[in-house]
DNA sequence: GCCGTTCTCTACCAATTGGTAGAGAACAAA
DNA sequence: TTTGTTCTCTACCAATTGGTAGAGAACGGC
């Protein structure tokens, strides 16, 4: 049987990751558990560290759901790796869109909890950084700045899983549809910025 | 002098693009702007009301900062156009960085304002769809699906913009000093990804 | 049994929330 | 001056907010 703790979590990342943080009340939060909002506050202090273990809890989901897809891939083949990343976050977008929400509310401008993130997040941060290094400088990727390669990168993966609305308003219905061709138009669009132009294609007619 | 009603949006446009509508309350608002609370309730009838009158100023107020730019740029050079997209974008996120957060609060997944923020830009998210289709159709663009490019393009240049505290975490200050390095490493990005791949590239050695 | 710990509860609180009622200023039209 | 409109105000409200106090249940170790 799963702990009141875990499922105060789960419950907390699910409504803090669709509502928002300030959109979503303890009481509600207790009506939706079944449970008394005291018991909320007895395993966490305070509103403000609830919201800092939920940021836990979905940091680590996150990092274990990479883990898992990258495992195996070559960690020298950049476009592999980011077809795994794709693949990890599309399929996140559709089963644990809450998960996602949750990310992009952490790391909201000013957020309180931007750094506890970054911390949490370091590690892969800096994996990818150093791997993208590396094929930068043997000319395997074209670009010039791999932390600023690396931004692009993730702004263009989670904004194109993440923004639906966005997606609504340039006629992209978000159903499961369209998520086959979604994921590889995104694919062929990242590939094509990181493929590096031979030098001969510029001289060709 | 500037009427009541247009300081209300000003102010409440900052406050809602930085702190959030949650996060905003009414009192907060009118201590800001001096001003009794009923005030506001008296030109805005409801705080929802109050937003989606902010929604619309912001869009509006968006939409002629890109007009204004991309005016008299080739509307059949997606590259010129783009280029232009990213510096009016750039420009914001330095000068007006609250209109670019309450364009993100205002198109959060399941937002109520997100139909009414949509209908407002549609006929440039059109025109723009326009331009790429023809763009691909010839091919002087890569990628087969316009609306599809269209919202990559979106992804990148309002994640590369916005996500201030993701760049830290990848350990790039989003200060003034980087800026002009960040704006041209994103339109490197974007150039690669756009421009299509000469069929002699693939045979090169 | 008894005790200490862990947990969940009821009851309560001051502060803040969005919103209402209605009085009175300011001002132009008559 | 009077009248009607537009605007801003003070006073108030019920509901909700995050959080406190403290009682009791559940339970394993002694």
């Amino acid at each position: 049987m799963v702990s009141t703790r875990q499922r105060i979590l789960s419950t907390a990342l699910q409504s803090f990751g669709t509502t928002g943080v300030d959109g979503t009340s303890l009481d509600a939060l207790a009506r939706d558990l079944d449970i008394a909002k005291q018991s909320i506050l007895y395993h966490f202090n305070s509103k403000q560290i609830l919201f800092q273990a939920v940021v836990d809890e979905a940091a680590t989901e996150f990092m274990a759901e990479l883990d898992s897809e990258v495992e195996g891939v070559d960690p020298n083949d950049v476009l592999a790796q980011v077809e795994s990343a794709v693949r990890v976050v599309f399929r996140l977008a559709l089963q644990r869109p809450a998960l996602l929400g949750l990310l992009r509310e952490a790391s909201r401008p000013g957020s309180s909890v931007a750094i506890q993130l970054t911390g949490r997040l370091s590690m892969h941060i800096d994996a990818a950084q150093r791997s993208l290094e590396v094929a930068l400088a043997e000319g395997r990727v074209a670009g010039n700045n791999a932390r600023l390669l690396l931004f692009s990168l993730y702004s263009t993966i989670m904004g194109v899983a993440t923004e639906v609305e966005v997606m609504r308003a340039m006629g992209v219905e978000p159903s499961l549809r369209t998520l086959a061709e979604r994921r590889a138009e995104l694919l062929r669009f990242l590939e094509a910025a990181l493929i590096p132009q031979p030098a001969i294609a510029k001289v060709a007619p």
